[in-house]
DNA sequence: GACTTATATAGACGATCGGTCTATAAATGC
DNA sequence: GCATTTATAGACCGATCGTCTATATAAGTC
């Protein structure tokens, strides 16, 4: 994700797109990655196509080819969202130049600058869907469900090779350490955006990382 | 608040209510209490004004009889539900018969129970309304910042206690662990909500005593 | 007890906005 | 050249918010 949307310039032409042209990738990627900006910024039922359309300068016809309708968009962000961040996390508790605890942190740490950078405007996408549509929507229930998943267990494996390594205690629980480190996270996030600085992410970060069972 | 809306058999008179009569109160408290049943489990935005009329049986020329409008309705919805939520805190928190601590335990166990009791459906008024106007709003901000500032303290002055009784070791830092007590606790309570069930309620219950610096 | 004032309900109405649908334009392919 | 594919263009419909006027009932006034 850029600093900000240089989508603008784009003057579409309207007919069939020529042959070499990604005219279909391009304009479908920058309304993704507008309605990624978007939604993390003022949740789901908040942003209304019109400023997403308005903002990459689309008009509305062209929404309706490229998705089926406001919700199957969100899904697809809400999926490019999840493939973004797993790839981050990823990038950081892969890192052999740290040790396990260590790339958490550093994760931690690049999400925070991440926050900051974009002055706390941002929340998490996964947390506004939740909220929003929480029980009430199936169809994105189970999607939230399988994305919190799929990052916990990116953590509990984390804290495998830092228990395999002897930094973390033979006795700790990593999956509910895990389950507990995004659960906080979440709240963290909704703080900071409340309030507008790091403090609640800082003090979660601190405070997990003390709750460790060391050896 | 009680287990279902029996608002529906008031069948109210068109004119000025008699003197001894507490139509005013009435109907205007039936339309708080359905708000905020209703603003807990779908959010403020996704709440439309026609629901709420429609549950409680007051056409809408009433409602901004009462209320300016809107957002001025969702302010008194969130006062109302600070002022609920302050008291089933100090009822805990001053339980004498218990220990500080347990008496933390005591309000969680009562939290959960409830959210139990709603099915799930219901989440934290304060967390929505954070996530939906977050920074955005200012009026809503500043009104969401008191709340949690005065939720912290008291149990920060529980944690207080709990070091003055010796149950808590006096390094502990009582201001940073209520700040994490109720980061956590919202993110548990999305988590909660989403899941439909309490395991996420209970485990960072049940971390964030183990993280209590002991004696 | 008639007239005015105060309190509240009743619901039609208009402006706005989100979401859908049909029409149009341009390039391709046989 | 004519059908097909791909994309843009924007009209249209329905829902929602908030306002407005009308109505009903009680209270106050003399």
């Amino acid at each position: 994700m850029s600093k900000t949307n240089q989508d603008l310039p784009v003057p579409r032409k309207r007919g069939r797109p020529p042959k070499g042209g990604l005219g279909y990738e391009n304009t479908r990627e920058a309304l993704i990655r507008c309605g990624m900006e978007l939604l993390t910024e003022q949740g789901f039922i908040n942003t209304g196509l019109d400023q997403i359309l308005k903002k990459v300068g689309v008009p509305k016809g062209s929404f309706y080819h490229y998705f089926q309708n406001k919700e199957a968009f969100g899904y697809v962000v809400l999926e490019n969202y999840s493939q973004y961040f797993i790839h981050k996390l990823e990038k950081h508790l892969s890192n052999n130049d740290l040790t396990p605890l260590a790339r958490i942190q550093s994760f931690i740490d690049d999400a925070i600058q991440s926050v900051e950078h974009f002055e706390f405007k941002r929340g998490c996408l996964v947390g506004n869907l939740a909220q929003e549509f929480g029980c009430s929507h199936d169809f994105f229930k189970e999607k939230l469900e399988a994305v919190f998943k799929e990052w916990k267990l990116r953590i509990a494996d984390c804290l495998e090779l830092a228990k395999a390594e002897g930094s973390l205690a033979p006795e700790a629980d990593c999956e509910k350490l895990a389950d507990f480190f995004w659960i906080g996270w979440e709240g963290a996030v909704m703080h900071s955006k409340l309030h507008q600085n790091k403090q609640a992410m800082e003090l979660f970060a601190e405070q997990f990382f003390k709750l460790l069972p060391k050896t």
